[in-house]
DNA sequence: GGCTGTACTTAGAAAACAAAGA
DNA sequence: TCTTTGTTTTCTAAGTACAGCC
């Protein structure tokens, strides 16, 4: 079995799409099995130490909010005064623990060289490189400085900006890496944004309750409005959504309110809602004045917060603000929608830093709930979310040091199965004949993975979330079994829901030992018991540990992405295509990649209207073809009339006009045909997390293809190493 | 070997923004 | 200049993986 055959096994059209809930049955039966499986089982046991923790700390909540000594000033958001400034990038004067006083920075290694990418020892540098970088950053801070002053012709400035940006940016991949399990020997920043206080609603802004006025108490109001806000979308009419919030919303009220306030359907929060969106217009209509000065706000913002410094680098943090206070949204058929998401408060946050930075104060009258100086993980906050009780964090950006090496370090795992693979695929070919029923299920589900690019499928914990399921997790009721179907022998029927409630169908013929084995798996089974029952992504992934150093089950995904991105390039390239016909085509082995990974999305709302107005420019431009035709004709006979110079001019410039009316049609017609492909295939998951960038840069490089065409900027961001390091010989 | 907690990547929807068209 | 449409960015949920404990 080839990758190349797998991807043909594929056909766009063997997965149909549809999202969403689709089998309600088979998810109740699982459900009332899970039921009858909890009144004695341990996980109900955590669900309720889990309720009481949640209850213990909304009463915190509670008791915080009550205290009514919270003062968060909005243009401070954070509640500092008068905030250190942070330098673009700091002096190489030494005043941080820096990296780059003991570490060499290295040629960036070849590709082939990285192949086993081990972090290596951190070597002194050397005073010449020393000095060089030095010079290369002062060269940098004076650029910049020039760059502040040239403010007066703004037209200059664009022209400029980009290449002087190109020039500062810092390669970290041409230096060395930290010993494994350091992330960073400085780190200093700004702390979190906090959401912005409740604001409650004007007067004139009424809810009604069984067809009364009634004036609710601030945080009750709050609630309110976050139902309000969400009371055109389908989630509102949803039972479970509806009867989770309701709970939540009582928590909230005063005993006076809970007592008046007994069923969700009295409430009436129309009024509510129009006001809102009364706001959003609003918001529209303001004047240029107005969006222009929040939206220097916001660039305030991000300047101020938006970065950090680690390691004598100025850094962008991902997502700096702290998540604000609404209902939650879960995906699919989420057991806990609408459950209120409690406002993080300081006393929730855990800051992490370095012992030589200086902490981020927290907002005046609070405290952080720790400070921690853990130099082996790389987020800078964290805090426990209310609705499942996981951790959330506020990290680095795709374009930083930390994120990008981790990237480059997956594709290099990625490379390193490609030389393995066929070995892999040999052994669990074997594996299926195995005296042993652990041996035979691991090797199928490998078989999957593999060759449909299935995800592992950890255990989850029921009723904690929607009922999705991975290739370890799948259940009997999963699969068909078709011993012919459509002509073709020993076809598995696929349906089930995946991540994001994403559902995966999928009919594909197997070999007959797999076909045989899922037989033998699924004998005297219900449907709702597990396929592979002596079996879990921890023992694959121990098993996948052995055939290869860093193998697991997610690198196949990465692998397959990445080589068949590779291999469809090289099969739909035309050379003698224009640009935007080879663009089309990179789209389209891209699309392969999604397809392959099910990455789907639900086709636009406007999708219809938007492809019957490029369908009409299709046509207006085929007119205006003809039209160009006739006359070109026309010229033609009267220039064999006239012979002279006037007449054989015009010819050619009807020639040319022609000719370029054709290449727009051409255009066009190439961007209809990749629209309508893409209808229901979200391309950018691949994208920016499945295909090795070094590719695309290498048939960029290969075709004159200019990267900004398949990299918008910020994927050449983060591709930036990518960008840099790759030549068009690039092999993956 | 199971369980729990933690850290990190992957994911699609929605909001915000920019460009094109009227 | 205003409106529509398409693209990019933001947001945060939902996965994978693994360490450490019993």
């Amino acid at each position: 079995m080839t990758c190349n055959g797998r991807l043909l096994d594929l056909p766009a059209t063997a997965i149909t799409f549809v999202l969403g809930e689709h089998k309600d049955s088979s998810e109740k039966k699982h459900k009332d099995k899970e039921k009858t499986k909890h009144k004695d089982g341990s996980s109900e046991k955590h669900k309720d130490k889990h309720k009481d923790k949640d209850k213990e700390k909304r009463k915190e909540e509670k008791i915080k909010l009550s205290s009514g000594d919270i003062k968060i000033k909005k243009e401070k958001e954070n509640g500092f005064s008068s905030p250190p400034r942070i330098k673009d990038e700091p002096d190489d004067d030494g005043f941080y623990a820096s990296p780059k006083e003991d570490s060499k920075p290295l040629k960036r290694p070849r590709e082939d060289d990285d192949a086993d990418y081990k972090p290596k020892k951190i070597k002194t540098e050397d005073v010449k490189k020393a000095k060089k970088r030095k010079q290369e950053e002062e060269e940098d801070s004076k650029a910049k400085k020039a760059k502040n002053k040239d403010k007066k012709s703004p037209e200059a400035d664009k022209r400029k900006k980009p290449k002087k940006e190109e020039e500062q940016k810092w390669k970290w991949w041409e230096e060395e890496r930290y010993p494994e399990g350091i992330k960073w020997k400085f780190l200093e920043h700004k702390g979190p944004v906090f959401a912005p206080p409740y604001e409650p609603l004007p007067e004139n802004v009424k809810f009604y309750y069984d067809g009364k006025v009634m004036k609710l108490s601030t945080k009750a109001e709050e609630v309110a409005t976050f139902f309000a806000k969400m009371l055109d979308h389908e989630y509102t009419t949803k039972e479970i959504f509806r009867k989770n919030f309701f709970k939540d919303w009582r928590k909230e009220m005063t005993s006076e309110e809970k007592s008046t306030i007994t069923s969700l359907s009295k409430c009436d929060f129309t009024h509510m809602s129009q006001y809102f969106k009364a706001q959003t217009e609003a918001r529209k209509q303001m004047s240029k004045e107005e969006k222009q000065k929040i939206k220097e706000e916001n660039e305030r913002l991000l300047k101020e917060y938006g970065y950090c410094v680690m390691d004598n680098h100025k850094e962008r943090i991902a997502n700096f603000k702290i998540e604000p206070p609404g209902l939650f949204r879960g995906r699919g058929n989420h057991p806990k929608m609408g459950m209120l998401k409690r406002r993080i408060m300081p006393e929730d946050i855990i800051i992490n830093c370095s012992k030589d930075s200086k902490v981020p104060p927290p907002p005046p009258g609070h405290k952080w709930k720790e400070v921690r100086h853990d130099n082996k993980v790389t987020w800078l906050v964290s805090w426990t979310e209310n609705i499942q009780g996981s951790i959330k964090y506020i990290m680095l950006n795709p374009s930083s040091r930390i994120k990008g090496e981790k990237d480059w370090q997956k594709y290099e795992t990625a490379r390193r199965l490609k030389k393995c693979v066929d070995k892999i695929r040999n052994q669990y070919r074997e594996d299926w004949k195995s005296k042993e029923m652990k041996v035979r299920q691991r090797a199928v589900a490998l078989y999957f993975i593999d060759k449909l690019a299935l995800r592992a499928g950890n255990e989850k914990e029921e009723g904690e979330t929607a009922d999705t399921v991975g290739c370890c997790s799948l259940r009997v009721e999963h699969i068909k079994l078709h011993p012919e179907l459509d002509g073709q022998e020993y076809v598995v029927e696929f349906d089930f829901l995946g991540k994001d409630s994403i559902r995966y169908y999928n009919k594909v013929p197997v070999e007959k030992r797999v076909f045989k084995n899922l037989q033998l798996f699924m004998e005297n089974k219900q449907p709702e018991d597990d396929l592979f029952d002596r079996l879990n992504t921890s023992i694959l992934n121990k098993h996948l540990q052995d055939l290869m150093e860093g193998l697991t089950a997610k690198v196949f995904r990465t692998y397959n992405a990445s080589i068949t991105l590779q291999q469809q390039l090289k099969e739909l390239t035309n050379p003698d295509d224009n640009i935007p016909a080879k663009i089309l085509s990179y789209n389209r082995a891209n699309r392969a990649v999604a397809i392959l990974c099910n990455h789907q999305r639900a086709p636009p709302k406007t999708f219809e209207k938007s492809m019957m107005n490029l369908q009409s420019k299709i046509d207006a431009k085929k007119e205006q073809l003809a039209d160009a035709r006739r006359e070109l004709k026309s010229a033609k006979a009267d220039a064999k009339v006239r012979r002279d110079e006037k007449s054989k001019k015009a010819v050619e410039s009807k020639k040319k006009a022609v000719q370029r009316i054709e290449e727009q049609l051409m255009k066009l017609e190439v961007q209809a045909t990749d629209r309508e492909e893409n209808k229901q295939i979200a391309l950018s998951t691949s994208k920016l997390n499945y295909l090795d960038p070094r590719i695309s840069v290498a048939w960029c490089k290969k075709w004159g293809i200019p990267i900004e065409k398949i990299y918008n900027k910020t994927q050449r961001e983060k591709f930036a190493w990518a960008i840099d390091m790759a030549e068009e010989d690039y092999e993956f």
